[in-house]
DNA sequence: GTTCTTACA
DNA sequence: TGTAAGAA
């Protein structure tokens, strides 16, 4: 079965305008976190920011963390060493699946 | 009508 | 951070 669309949570499909208004917040304020680098939609053919779902829960997450004092630039490194642990588990998680595979097959040759 | 950039309070 | 001007 393809993978749709909807199904992505990594496809950019959502306008400023759109993650603005399911957010509550300002379009300035999600143009400041492309320009801090914090989150960094993809842009169309016309040059305008396309979010994923992803990156929107990532708005969401920058929101709590600003609240609790966290700075944009300290909000970057939250999600960029957070990008790093989960590529990490991921890695993890294939070197144990090898594991488990390497040890239940019978030597031979 | 939306979004973009740049500038300013 | 929010608001505004001018272009696309």
């Amino acid at each position: 079965m393809p993978t749709l669309p909807i199904d992505d949570e990594n496809a950019a499909l959502y306008t400023i305008g759109q993650v603005a208004d399911m957010l509550g917040v300002q379009l300035a304020f999600l143009r400041r976190l492309d320009e801090q680098r914090v989150i960094v939609p993809v842009r169309s053919a016309g040059g305008q920011r396309r979010y994923t779902r992803r990156e929107i829960g990532q708005v969401a997450e920058t929101l709590a963390l600003i609240e609790e004092g966290v700075t944009l630039a300290g909000v970057r490194h939250v999600l960029t060493l957070r990008h790093r642990v989960a590529q990490l588990e991921s890695d993890l998680a294939e070197l144990r699946q090898e594991r488990r595979v390497d040890s239940g097959r019978v030597a031979r040759g």
